[in-house]
DNA sequence: GTCTATAAACCGATAGAC
DNA sequence: GTCTATCGGTTTATAGAC
């Protein structure tokens, strides 16, 4: 009897993933939208249109339920990372990653990463995956930064860490917000402004007219 | 009978002020700490020493409690503002603010200021005291940023909204948090590290040897 | 005004039928 | 696996004695 490997998932499997991608989904509206602390696990269940105990069979806690959204938005932004076209200098590589995160905290499909003052940073930081994931990025960005400061593109004064943790807090920039309920502009410009805000200041005027 | 308004508040009166400044002190440092959802009044009770019941005599709800501390920073942060050497350019003046606000967070005294994502922030904007103090301040540093930006020291081609916005944002940047947890710099050089990469961005190298 | 004790509401998590 | 119904814990806010 030959035992063969299937290509593909069995439907059971499928169903299960894309039911537990619906659930991500849901979270990462919700994480956006409120945050972590005010988002209730009945509102997770009611934006997917399930039980809130059929939620539990998917995920043990609220805690887990959060640290895999955020995982898998890490995995995204990875799997993104790795993708840059080649023929890009560091820093427009790390320009790419910056813009890339604004672009989808204005599609209001970003989990806020609760930095400090909230329940779940501990729980994270004991969360392998997700632990997993921030250092292989943080390894690949802090890489783009060394050669970025080599090429002269960034200044090699400024300690690494202060670079990587500044495009970290820029990628979720309450600024984005501000800018966006002030409805003076484009999803575009606010890319554009936050993106050059955040690498050349605010004494450089952009490139273009904005 | 001769009616002499005191010039000095009555000792009862003396004594709630002290009380109230002592219950925002502590609401000061709790929500430096924790942030307004996972403060709850019962802690408030606990670090100023005295009981739930005698903290909802001075304020009527959580909300407002938040919001008294919010407008007693802002007010602090306009008077420091307004006292600001009068030889300091437009620029100088900015920088001073955002570096007077890092080091207010890096004490741990900053009430962090719920952007979004907060339930407190709609009771906020229908506080009428906070938004006084807001404005005042918005218009203060407004007329600086027009100032700078008229004698080149900022960007004229960059919205005056965004600058400010901008620097609302850096005086409560997390980026402050992960440094000083990371514990390679000391608190001096947090704040020159954060004022420089906010107003001249990661490209520029900093003035002196950090 | 300050305290203890408690009401009222909310939320995370689970039991048990289907 | 999904549902309804509910438990248990926490938190805001208040009642009532002193």
């Amino acid at each position: 009897m030959t035992v063969i490997t299937p290509k593909k998932m069995s439907f059971k499997a499928q169903q299960h993933k894309f039911r537990e991608d619906a659930i991500l989904d849901a979270v990462n509206r919700l994480l956006a939208q409120k945050g972590y602390d005010l988002m209730t696990m009945d509102e997770v269940a009611a934006e997917v249109g399930i039980a809130k105990a059929s939620l539990y069979k998917h995920f043990d806690s609220k805690d887990s339920l959060a640290a895999a959204s955020m995982t898998r938005f890490l995995e995204d932004s990875l799997a993104m990372a790795r993708h840059l076209p080649k023929h890009l200098s560091a820093v427009e590589k790390l320009k790419s990653v910056v813009r890339w995160a604004i672009t989808i905290h204005l599609t209001g499909t970003m989990p806020s990463l609760p930095s400090t003052r909230s329940s779940i940073q501990q729980t994270l930081l004991a969360h392998e995956p997700y632990l997993t994931q921030l250092e292989s990025l943080t390894e690949l960005l802090g890489q783009w930064i060394h050669d970025a400061q080599v090429a002269g593109d960034l200044s090699a004064a400024l300690p690494g860490e202060v670079i990587l943790y500044t495009i970290y807090a820029r990628s979720c920039d309450p600024v984005v917000d501000f800018l966006k309920n002030g409805g003076a502009f484009s999803d575009a410009d606010i890319v554009d402004l936050l993106v050059h805000t955040c690498f050349e200041g605010m004494t450089k005027p952009p490139p273009c007219e904005l």
